[in-house]
RNA sequence: GGGCCAUUAGCUCAAUUGGCAGAGCAACGGACUCUUAAUCCGGAGGUUGAAGGUUCGACUCCUUCAUGGCCCA
């Protein structure tokens, strides 16, 4: 990363250039043009005419865009300028402009933001291109942009200079609309099945509905401590108590762990209830949506992630939990089943273990390290120990285990979903062993939420419920590697002073 | 937290064994009315991430630090 460009004579060029232009009277950065028409249109309408056909064609149209790249030869010169649909090329010649505009438009620099008046022709090569009658400046760009051919490579440069990537990296455009694209159809997905958006607290006096480490923060006026909310859970279930029976918020949850191409500190969240339904129901939506987004976005449900064929067509693999250590963890019962066997297999691979840490902690520490990565096709596990889900209703038949299921593809957890425990006698018991595992070391356990409790003593309808983390979410679609490709500005320590 | 790697002109990248820091694009001056990574000519542009050290001599070797990437915890 370079840090000198406070130094660079380029900027200092420019920003002479620049005073000297406004002494002659220019306005460098006025607020008076009026865009009529975006590239794309201009394209898709005109594009397939012949050189005859848009002759016929009279319209002036004006447009405006940051010139990219110009081809100058004397008295005329080619550019090519952005809008936020697309590029143009755009034609200027003395002839058409007189010489002394001419020769304002050869001051402009590459980055400049113009407005163009003009008709369309096409070019010997066949290239449709504004003959620009008039044009002005509406932007003066102080800074060069990066090299036209390469773009801007350096990725941390592109995350601190997202403004900078966004302007020359089609690609990270792309995945920005592909990510919004992907909101908008989980919004629709939701809304025609009934669901109600709602916002609920991102500070928290109690931070619950994760295992996780919260940032704190404090409210002077108050006089307390507060808490960036780890998930909105706890609130969303709230409201199905309330009699809201649908309803889901897409928002950032907070959580003060490691930073990795998975994990980002803030991070987007979907997480939907519904009354009346339990995860099996949750299984067939998910189903739904997922092929639903992808049949949209790329238009098939068998997508490419890193060079892996993912096949996302239901239905998709199911296998309980237990099931999953023995089948593709290759345990045996009586390997992950025993503390003190499952302790030594979770130290052979290299993690360590605590002692406050329970045999159904363990079992889950040897799904991630043997289940987890190898789970590249979809997968449903099901069936989680009830000690580690400690807001999941507990399964009829054996009260150790839950209705639970989290989601798998290409390795990595894209959702966690649960029927919901809504007896507050068993609630009350479950925090309490949370608040005991706190006590002996264990930061990410839950807190006691008495008023959680008491809402649930109201009487919450039976329901199930689901996360989804959008970020990963929208890697898989976009084929991004990293969170922080979909993330628009990923957290980043400050750079030294330019 | 640990390991490995990277950081050279605005951008993308070179620099042999430790021996004169270079190129393309951009920018600057000039020629040029159908180019599209335009072409041609000319001149310029550097605290080699920072601070120390070794050496006659450091982009290159050593130490520390900063930022980032990948992997592991």
């Amino acid at each position: 990363m370079s840090t000198n460009e406070g130094r660079s004579n380029l900027i200092k060029q420019r920003y002479d250039k620049a005073a000297l232009m406004e002494k002659e009277g220019i306005k460098l950065f006025p607020n008076n043009f009026r865009k009529q028409i975006d590239i794309k249109d201009i394209k898709e309408k005109y594009a397939d005419l012949s050189s005859e056909e848009l002759e016929k064609v009279q319209d002036v149209f004006v447009l405006a865009g940051r010139i990219m790249a110009i081809r100058s030869f004397g008295k005329a010169t080619f550019a090519h300028i952005q809008d936020r649909s697309g590029k143009i090329q755009v034609f200027f010649q003395q002839k058409e402009l007189g010489k002394d505009k001419y020769k304002f438009f050869k001051k402009l620099d590459i980055g400049d933001i113009i407005g163009v008046k003009g008709k369309l022709f096409k070019t010997k090569t066949g290239e449709i291109t504004i003959n620009v009658m008039d044009f002005e400046l509406v932007t003066k760009s102080l800074r060069p942009l990066p090299e036209k051919f390469h773009g801007l490579k350096d990725v941390e440069a592109r995350y601190r200079k997202r403004y900078v990537d966004l302007i020359v990296n089609p690609k990270a455009r792309e995945i920005f609309r592909v990510r919004t694209r992907i909101l908008k159809l989980l919004r629709e997905f939701l809304d025609k099945k009934g669901f109600m958006e709602v916002e609920t607290p991102m500070m928290q006096v109690i931070p619950g509905g994760a295992t996780a480490r919260p940032f704190e923060t404090y409210h002077n006026a108050l006089g307390m401590k507060l808490y960036l909310r780890i998930a909105p859970e706890l609130y969303l279930k709230r409201l199905l108590v309330g009699g809201f029976e649908k309803v889901y918020e897409i928002n950032r949850n907070f959580r003060n762990e490691g930073i990795s191409t998975q994990h980002n500190p803030e991070f987007t969240m979907l997480e939907f209830y519904m009354a009346y339904a339990d995860y099996n129901d949750l299984i067939e939506m998910t189903q739904e949506m997922f092929s639903t987004l992808a049949k949209d976005i790329l238009g098939t449900t068998k997508i490419t992630y890193q060079d892996n064929e993912i096949d996302l067509t239901p239905p998709w693999n199911k296998l309980s939990f237990y099931e999953s250590l023995e089948k593709i963890g290759g345990l045996s019962a009586s390997q992950y089943g025993d503390y003190e066997k499952a302790k030594e297999l979770v130290k052979e691979l290299g993690e360590n273990v605590k002692d406050y840490e329970t045999l159904a902690k363990l079992q889950t520490k040897l799904f991630d390290l043997l289940v987890e990565p190898k789970l590249i096709q979809p997968h449903f596990i099901y069936h989680y120990p009830t000690e580690v889900s400690p807001l999941s209703r507990r399964n009829e038949e054996n009260p150790s285990i839950t209705d639970r299921f989290e989601l798998f593809i290409a390795g990595r957890e894209m959702a966690n979903a649960f029927s919901e425990l809504n007896d507050p006698r068993d609630q009350k018991k479950r925090f309490e062993e949370q608040v005991k595992e706190k006590a002996q070391g264990e930061e990410e356990a839950h807190f006691m939420d008495e008023d959680y409790v008491r809402a649930l003593e109201y009487g919450m309808p039976p329901a199930a419920g689901e996360g989804i983390g959008i970020d990963r979410l929208v890697m898989l679609f976009t084929d991004s590697p990293s969170i922080r490709e979909v993330i628009l500005f990923p957290l980043l320590k400050p750079e030294k002073k330019e």
